[in-house]
DNA sequence: CTTAATATGTACTAAGCGGTAAGTAACCCT
DNA sequence: AGGGTTACTTACCGCTTAGTACATATTAAG
């Protein structure tokens, strides 16, 4: 058995570079949603063929999850490390303030891609639609098992109900996705950031 | 000149209620989004022809116009009412309480055809989308205009920020349409509520 | 220089899209 | 009964959709 390098392979080389074809795509993807994004959109992002982005991705359901994989590795990329701040407040203090900085940036368009890549969706799109809204209650659970480590270690009062409490995050840092398609700005988003943790328990 | 009456109009009666083909149509923009939604599945809910839609509601575009005037004064009904209780307080608690109950109702499809009806999209629907954000932005205007009334009758400390304040309402209104597309019931909608109501200044 | 393997551009498919033309059916008024 | 008006059904339009067949181009290995 042969082991595949991967600074050689065989064949005609890629013309183009996968990792910026998939930002491509995630863009296009992230501004336009499954359903109103074509095929012509993405080739003409990518700078590719059909044949091309078929033999790289698979097909337009396949690249749309990788472009989703991506966008959580990239512009998403405050959650993760929010939830290892070292107290319950602190953990939502920074997720909601990434969340402003991050869904009303320019650089990008506006929003959360899990939250608006496939909301309300033909049937064509509901295997995606169904993806979306798992990878958003796995992070809705990921913030309840961190706000019950919270209470074991003593920064989040016994009595406060650790569902509801990541619930109301989720909602809120949803909500602020609709508001950054709304226009608002990353202060404004601050602003509501602040007014939220206002009900946050200390 | 004559006075249009309109109990005997002249011609060929129409075979069909335009009221309830208009919410047939409601339900599908509501749960399949405007890219999402075909004529075909429009015709086949309302139970009429191509040529009789396109007759009675003009086109995709102006039917789903009118798809959401309908919403906003029949599912949507909670809004209004809430605005004019006596204090700023009991406004946000009416607003929420009858978002909590409506959004997660299974007696139609889950979440807000203002938040999801178009909110990533196709450059065709970019008038639609642009409608539905301003009816978003008309409603947090009317929650601003409500607390600074609320300031002037004392019933608001005139040291809070009206407009954060409608800012912060809106988002958790929008993100539990969110979460109601999650699966989320009334019940759990209902306590994000009652915390939301936590951070409310009284 | 050939062979195997992979990527490329061109051109195509069947199906679905939003929208409409044309003929017929049903009603009111004279 | 006939004319005017409107709604109905059927069949169609041009265009776009997601996806692919095929021939050609480019590489590494033998």
């Amino acid at each position: 058995m042969s082991v595949v390098g991967s600074s050689s392979p065989v064949g005609r080389p890629r013309a183009f570079d996968m990792d910026t074809a998939l930002e491509k795509a995630l863009e296009v993807f992230w501004r336009k949603g499954y359903d109103g994004t074509s095929l012509s959109d993405l080739t003409e992002a990518m700078g590719i063929n059909k044949p091309s982005l078929y033999a790289a991705f698979g097909n337009k359901e396949q690249l749309f999850l990788k472009a989703i994989e991506k966008y959580e590795s990239r512009p998403c990329a405050f959650f993760l490390p929010a939830l290892e701040k070292p107290t319950a407040y602190e953990v939502a203090e920074h997720m909601l303030y990434g969340a402003a900085m991050t869904m009303a940036d320019q650089a990008h368009p506006q929003g959360c891609v899990v939250v608006q890549g496939a909301l309300s969706c033909s049937e064509a799109a509901a295997a995606v639609k169904e993806a979306l809204i798992n990878r958003r209650l796995e992070g809705q659970q990921k913030l309840l098992q961190r706000f019950e480590r919270a209470k074991t270690e003593g920064d989040l009062p016994a009595s406060v109900d650790a569902e509801t409490l990541a619930q109301y995050l989720g909602t809120v840092l949803q909500g602020m996705a609709i508001q950054a398609n709304n226009g608002a700005t990353p202060e404004q988003l601050r602003r509501v950031a602040e007014m939220t943790l206002l009900a946050f328990p200390r």
